[in-house]
DNA sequence: CGATTTTGACCAGCGC
DNA sequence: GCGCTGGTCAAAATCG
């Protein structure tokens, strides 16, 4: 209809190739033409009634009217050309993207089952050991394993690891966990009005059967995630304001054991432990716990995103790997730091943090995820007691190997001297100076990351980083960890409480992404893994 | 003056 | 039951 305007004028403005070519890409386009052949009768009736006049004109206009309108027709039957190929082109990009939609809505719905189905299997387990306490249920565990004296020694660990395995299972899972849901856990304890993550032990004397069965609907906050960073500061920089509540003199080690609570919002239950390690004081090991309930400052999203989707990466892949019990605890501790996507997106994925390695740990109460972020091997191979290394290595060039032989995943990254990808706000750790600064350093921040980030890759050989980047995002963990880190933050935006459909239609194409802005488009192909 | 840190006391879990 | 250890509380001290 707009395109019949414009064509009629042109005709007599004699500016028809432009407006046509501009407008060509409209549907309705044929229906245009015939009211262009229409629009070139009236004109030769128009032409007919002038031609009284002078026959040499007529002659002179018909000619000149006659070039007008084969040229005219020329440009139209281009016009009609790049019509249908765009359309055709139209055609294939929405098939791409209703086959990637579909892909997608299959990829929830299925990670959406498949905790249901774990739950279920776990429900008897919980209700094997909830409602009594810890200790009961590890004299259960011991009586059954000594039940089974006839067993060699050998099947007796096997046992305890299966069991072990399913109870962390049981603590963790409802289908929620790999959604913001779980992320945003806290919020129902906001809800309830009380911090059911940590209630003081007085309170716990009162309500221990309410946190019983608080643990027993989100145990995942009991969940952990360990940062090692080499950082000169009493404690790295994460981005959140911290309080500290306490302090001990752990055994094992000099160092005293510094605890803090996440004061961001007043009721958030997120604590963190930070401790020197014992055997390089330049590393600084901040132990995170529980789920924050409330949005993170943009500073804090990078630390947050890191851990969460390092330990889903780690742990997402650790079922068929065999990795033991702590392989049950994906989205447990998944979930132990929330993440939430400011809408300016964090630019400073740490995916792209070298020598950066990952360990899991079954030997504490809970589950415990290890992130190395030293720089150096050394510290990579520094023993973490009854820690299982899924990650370590430094060779050069940076290649990522999944071997299931061996049971060792390594995550290989360029091997920097130095973190030179490393937040200046995490070895800048004055809380209280950040805390004043609240606001400037965020936004700094983000800039110091996006140059640090920028300046690192310049560092890099094009050619290192594409393998890198093609490496880590061609790997399933690698998508599965993101699919879920993703699941999580878009639900942490819109507030989407449930992992399902929903959590996965909720997201838009249009939302900024970290890591996505650094690594390649993820494979389709993989429907283990969400398809962005 | 409010927020934060310090630090001794308290409590729970666990092993013996 | 006792002692050890880890974790937390809360009053006092400190900071900005």
């Amino acid at each position: 209809m707009h395109m019949e305007a414009v064509f009629r004028k042109s005709i007599h403005g004699g500016v028809v190739k432009q407006d046509i070519k501009i407008k060509s890409g409209e549907e309705g386009f044929v229906e245009d033409i015939n009211d262009l052949k229409v629009g070139k009768e009236r004109k030769s009736v128009h032409n007919e009634a002038d031609n009284s006049k002078s026959s040499q004109q007529k002659d002179l206009t018909g000619n000149k009217e006659d070039d007008q309108l084969e040229s005219a027709k020329a440009d139209m039957d281009e016009v009609m050309e790049e019509n249908q190929r765009l359309k055709k082109h139209l055609d294939r990009i929405m098939k791409d993207y209703r086959n990637l939609q579909m892909q997608f809505q299959e990829v929830a719905q299925r990670d959406a089952e498949k905790p249901n189905n774990v739950k279920h299997a776990e429900t008897e387990l919980v209700s094997l050991s909830l409602g009594r306490t810890s200790s009961d249920t590890k004299k259960e565990l011991s009586k059954l394993i000594l039940s089974k004296k006839e067993n060699d020694e050998k099947e007796e660990d096997n046992l305890t690891l299966a069991l072990d395995c399913k109870f962390q299972s049981s603590t963790k899972s409802s289908p929620s966990n790999l959604s913001p849901e779980n992320s945003l856990g806290e919020v129902k304890d906001d809800e309830k009005g009380t911090d059911q993550t940590w209630p003081p032990h007085k309170v716990l004397k009162t309500k221990r059967n309410e946190e019983d069965e608080v643990v027993q609907q989100n145990p995942t906050k009991r969940a952990k995630v360990s940062v090692r960073v080499r950082c000169d500061t009493p404690t790295m920089n994460d981005g959140c304001q911290w309080r500290k509540y306490g302090q001990k003199i752990a055994k094992g080690n000099p160092c005293p054991r510094a605890y803090y609570r996440c004061t961001v919002a007043p009721n958030c239950p997120v604590r963190k432990q930070v401790q020197r390690c014992s055997q390089d004081m330049s590393i600084l090991i901040t132990t995170y716990e529980g789920t924050h309930n409330h949005p993170l400052p943009h500073s804090a999203t990078s630390m947050a995103f890191t851990t969460s989707a390092a330990v889903s990466m780690l742990l997402s892949g650790s079922s068929s790997s065999g990795l033991g019990p702590t392989s049950t605890t994906t989205s447990a501790t998944t979930n132990a730091l929330n993440y939430y996507l400011s809408d300016n997106s964090n630019p400073n994925p740490f995916y792209n943090l070298p020598n950066s390695s990952i360990s899991s740990s079954s030997h504490s109460q809970y589950p415990t995820i290890t992130l190395d972020l030293t720089s150096n091997s050394s510290s990579s191979s520094f023993p973490i007691p009854h820690h299982r290394t899924i990650a370590s290595s430094n060779n050069y060039p940076p290649r990522y190997n999944n071997n299931n032989n061996s049971s060792t995943n390594i995550l290989n990254f360029s091997s920097f001297e130095s973190n030179h990808l490393l937040p200046m706000s995490w070895s800048n750790g004055n809380n209280q100076a950040y805390h004043k600064n609240q606001d400037i350093h965020s936004q700094s921040y983000l800039q110091n990351n996006i140059k640090s980030a920028a300046s690192a890759q310049t560092l890099l050989p094009q050619d290192t980083i594409a393998a890198a980047t093609k490496a880590i995002t061609s790997d399933p963990k690698f998508q599965s960890a993101l699919a879920v880190a993703l699941t999580s933050i878009i639900g942490s935006r819109g507030g989407n409480h449930h992992i399902d459909e929903k959590s996965g239609q909720n997201l838009k194409v249009t939302e900024p992404f970290p890591v996505l802005c650094s690594f390649p488009s993820i494979s389709p192909g993989n429907h283990k893994d969400y398809t962005l």
